[in-house]
DNA sequence: TGCGTCAATTTACACGGTGTAAATAAACCG
DNA sequence: CGGTTTATTTACACCGTGTAAATTGACGCA
């Protein structure tokens, strides 16, 4: 799925992961990222037209690596709508701490950078889709609590990065705990009748 | 409460809040604000020692403006727990929206400056304050679902931005459905068998 | 051996934004 | 009138991004 896969781009991609993974949201700086890489600062411009890029890059190479669709995809597997809503939960809630350094930078940056935030927002809206599937599930076990759109836009509130860290950064949950919190929250509020 | 009242502090004040409210996160240059302001750039650093400090000036002067402290001691009137829930829930995410612009851009600086970080940071645990509080009354009158921590730790994330944000500005929630159904997941998750 | 080419290096520079500094001007007040 | 405060203008240092150009070194190939 990448377009080139040149030794020392796999290098520089390494690198911006490292060091975003270390200071999550700082976004580093060129001349760091060159650094780490054991490379010039003007190389980096031999593989990404811009650092934005480089980032998004970044993000990419990284879901290649650990493998998101397969992740994600295992919940798909589960029989009954409410056994997918905890697999899907779980599988995505585990992922986030992996991805959460060059993530939540990206998510700074779309703040001012225009491709950032379009990146980004594909990111996320492929996350939705895994929700949708999941209330899907849920409603056609005659199991959903609310209507699709609304239960889709909650559960993918719920799983959204900025909550989980809230919660395990700012509130220092254990990630155990965070799991099981918001799998009883989103049972409690989306599967009718449900604790 | 605030140090100096000149009339042009205020006005700076006034502009940056405009252009920050105009143009969440993004963070207006310190040119773009003296303009706004019918002052020159230089002019700025006469009543605020950096841009950091000047934004924070800013929500502080939004808060003395909005008077928050008022508008959230009025849930505390409330006399069962759940009504004091509710009517938290209500003061506190009406008023995101009012102070969204400047408190975005915060967030935002949080990530890479460290002033903005511990100034948001004071902003958030007061606020977190009024959530112990309403969780408190909860347990007062035996109707609390968690041990008061975690289910303070969960209405704080429940009303925190970010969460806010992505219902209202990515799933376009009007606000209204955003405070029904904030106040319906707290019920849900924080009440004993209450819907 | 010599040529072309590709990857990377070095050096230099333009640009934009922040923050510092100094000299100057205008307003106000005693 | 002189002093103080407030703001203005101009200039500049600093940092980080991105562009450009000249140079080096390694490789394959005729």
């Amino acid at each position: 799925m990448s377009s080139d896969n040149s030794p020392t781009r796999i290098r520089i991609l390494k690198a911006a992961w490292e060091l975003l993974e270390s200071n999550p949201g700082v976004a580093a700086r060129m001349s760091d990222i060159a650094k780490k890489a054991g490379v010039s600062r003007q190389a980096l411009y031999l593989h990404f037209p811009n650092r934005t890029e480089l980032f998004i890059a970044t993000t990419k190479h990284q879901d290649e690596v650990f493998g998101v669709q397969e992740m994600l995809g295992a919940s798909r597997t589960a029989t009954t709508g409410l056994e997918r809503l905890d697999a899907f939960i779980e599988a995505w809630g585990n992922y986030i701490p992996r991805i959460f350094g060059v993530a939540k930078t990206l998510m700074v940056m779309q703040a001012t950078d225009e491709d950032a935030a379009r990146a980004w927002g594909e990111r996320m809206a492929d996350m939705r889709e895994g929700c949708a599937a999941a209330i899907e599930a849920l409603d056609r076990d005659g199991a959903l609590n609310l209507d699709r759109d609304s239960a889709t836009d909650l559960l993918w509130t719920l799983l959204s990065i900025p909550t989980w860290e809230h919660l395990t950064q700012l509130c220092s949950w254990p990630q155990e705990k965070y799991i099981a919190q918001i799998t009883e929250v989103a049972r409690k509020t989306l599967v009718k009748s449900a604790g």
